[in-house]
RNA sequence: GGCCCGGUAGUUCAGUUGGUUAGAAUGCCAGCCUGUCACGCUGGAGGUCGAGGGUUCGAGUCCCUUCCGGGUCGCCA
């Protein structure tokens, strides 16, 4: 019988220690860079718990060391040997006290020379890491990262288990939704001209599940939307879904405090205080420009309307009078860094949120202020200003006004920028707030017509009911977001569990009754049988753990993410479909042709 | 769909006002080297300057188009 090409492991490469000094190992594993100093070879091998140092002496083994000669990185080896103290230690590795002699060593397999580096310190074009993804995911950092994920999987669905939550699965094959996100759609070749779509939430799937009596579901889901992408959004990505019965916001809000203290506690050794920070929707907006504030850092918006209306400043003034408002933010002991072009930067962003533009005021030592709108303003206007602002010498107040949903995304914005460049929070903080009391509904110009802002589903608060029909715009939702250092990590709510009451809502969006049993009858149906109350939400959980991996960006916490363009450099996906898949499948494209 | 940044050696980058043969580091190849760990020393190979078109005596450099990557606005119930 031939030899195996390799020699069976005894231990990982990163796991040796002192502890095994004299024993006899064999290793398994990646060259990570040879070292040959002629007569004597140093391997740096690694496997996914670390590296450590292996030497080929020719004295001890001409094998091994005649082996060792031919290696090149990214070889795979088989290695045996003896664990010995080093002579000299390498303090910057977990192994750096021991290094393997080798006796035997096994090319297992050879590599080409990599095209990318294997290391953490890289600076390599993200295409080029997605392309060659399985070199990439060799880093550590990156396997540290999918380990990581899968720890807070397997503490979530712990967690959840013995909250009694059950795990169900529900179809990826669906029914394209009409409201929300774009759909992925899936022909059906059985149903000719019919298509699925994939699911952008198990949303309508886990109610049907409180109707069906299973109390309490959860379910770690792929969820697909065909948006634009940005830096924290993937079209697939994962959800931790829940749904429970009977429970109000305040269960909803209580049991997921605790499984997200549970995974900081667990993951990163945080103690998080319960409860959990609240804010309402109109107090995140007014005080931080968003619905998602990061709180690890101050920097509030400062409202100056009221002072600004009879004010010398005419922009100021009239933006008031049409019921605009005037902000500020204050960056404290700032006013000598900012010059006016870095200012003028500044004004760009505010620009990009709608802004006509960005007034600043420098408050200069013993309060005298230096500012281009310093002339429109009385002495008295000035001191209110500063008073209300509490500037003090040093500081720098950045104005904008607007109607109030710009004066919030500029300000915000800003606020959030600034924070980052000034460094004013620490890497390792973690601001969890709830925010409630969201609208129900918003106006939507396009389609002219009022549209859920968090699904349509969701159940107004209970004294706003009868204003559904009268008032929609002031009906307050029973939604309510998590969010994490200025990311939302989730968002859910109570749901409506009667079918009249659904009936109004989709109503109110102006869905015809034909419309709406035609899309959501067997939602209407199912409310018919006995629904209990219940709630729910739903976690993004890519997000989750790209702020505990301390990444910015959710494809360092993905093994397989998409690009910008919504393609895969390493599969070439999506790719044209060949003429007799696409017949099968009653497609015929736009072009008249169907063709590779 | 809009805006911004980028694309030059396998990789990361530099490249002046448009001007001779496009450079550096690293990686790779060859030789030397028994305590390296960013090993060292010597030598070498390696380029469609993303692609196409234009301006020019001459384009990596200027103009137009386009493709690709990243960020972002819109979008993401």
């Amino acid at each position: 019988m031939p030899e195996k090409s390799y020699d069976k492991r005894t231990h990982m490469c990163g796991v040796l220690t002192e502890a095994n000094i004299g024993q006899q190992v064999t290793l398994n594993g990646w060259v990570q860079k040879r070292r040959d100093l002629g007569g004597l070879i140093f391997i740096d091998l690694r496997d996914r718990a670390g590296l450590v140092q292996i030497i080929c002496d020719q004295d001890l083994s001409v094998q091994a060391f005649q082996e060792a000669e031919k290696l090149g990185s990214e070889y795979v080896v088989s290695v045996t040997g003896k664990v010995e103290r080093r002579q000299a230690e390498n303090p910057s590795l977990a192994t750096g006290v021991i290094e393997v002699y080798a006796e035997k060593l096994k090319i297992v397999n050879e590599a080409d020379t990599p095209p990318i580096y294997i290391k953490d310190d890289d600076e390599v074009a993200e295409g080029l890491r997605l392309k060659y993804r399985y070199l990439d995911l060799r880093k550590p950092s990156m396997q540290a990262n999918l380990l990581l994920r899968q720890q807070v999987s397997n503490l979530v669905r712990l967690f959840l288990t013995e909250e009694g939550f059950a795990e169900v699965e529900t179809p990826i094959l669906t029914k394209p939704t009409p409201e929300g996100a774009r759909d992925y759609l899936v022909p059906s070749r059985v149903n000719a001209g019919k298509f699925y779509a994939l699911p952008q939430s198990p949303q309508l799937f886990k109610q049907l599940l409180m109707v069906a009596g299973m109390d309490r579901y959860f379910q770690i889901v792929r969820c697909f939307r065909d948006e634009d992408l940005r830096a924290d959004r993937q079209p697939e990505f994962t959800q931790i879904d829940c749904e429970m019965s009977f429970v109000d916001q305040e269960d909803v809000i209580d049991i997921n405090s605790r499984l997200l203290q549970h995974v900081l506690r667990e993951v990163k050794g945080v103690e998080l205080t319960q409860p959990f920070p609240r804010m309402t929707y109109q107090e995140a907006m007014d005080k931080f420009g968003s619905d998602k504030p990061d709180l690890r850092f101050g920097m509030e918006l400062i409202d100056l309307s009221d002072l600004m209306a009879g004010s010398g400043f005419k922009v100021f003034a009239d933006t008031v009078e049409k019921h605009g408002q005037v902000k500020c933010i204050k960056v404290d002991g700032q006013a000598e860094n900012y010059s006016r072009k870095d200012i003028g930067k500044l004004e760009e962003t505010a620009k990009t949120y709608g802004a006509k533009g960005l007034a600043w005021m420098k408050v200069e030592a013993e309060g005298v202020v230096n500012a281009p709108i310093r002339k429109f303003f009385t002495d008295e206007e000035i001191a209110a200003m500063l008073e209300r602002t509490k500037a003090e010498d040093g500081d720098l107040l950045l104005f904008v006004a607007d109607q109030p949903s710009v004066v919030a995304a500029a300000l915000g914005h800003l606020r959030t920028e600034l924070a980052e460049k000034l460094k004013l929070y620490k890497e390792d903080d973690y601001q969890f707030v709830w925010i409630t009391d969201f609208p129900l509904l918003e106006y939507d110009e396009d389609s002219k017509r009022y549209v859920a802002m968090h699904h349509p589903f969701t159940s107004p608060v209970e004294e706003d009911r009868l204003k559904l029909k009268t008032d929609p715009a002031s009906v307050k939702a029973q939604a309510y977001d998590i969010v994490l250092n200025g990311y939302e990590i989730g968002g859910g709510s109570i749901r409506i569990h009667s079918s009249e009451m659904q009936s109004d809502m989709f109503r109110t969006l102006g869905f015809s009754e034909e419309e709406a049993q035609q899309k959501f009858g067997f939602l209407l149906d199912a409310f018919r049988y006995g629904t209990p109350p219940h709630g729910g939400i739903a976690f993004g959980l890519d997000r989750l753990v790209m702020i505990l991996a301390g990444e910015e960006n959710i494809r360092q916490v993905i093994a397989f993410p998409k690009t910008q363009n919504a393609t895969c450099p390493l599969t070439d996906a999506p790719s044209l479909a060949d003429e007799k898949q696409l017949e099968e499948l009653h497609i015929e494209l736009a072009s008249g042709k169907n063709s590779k």
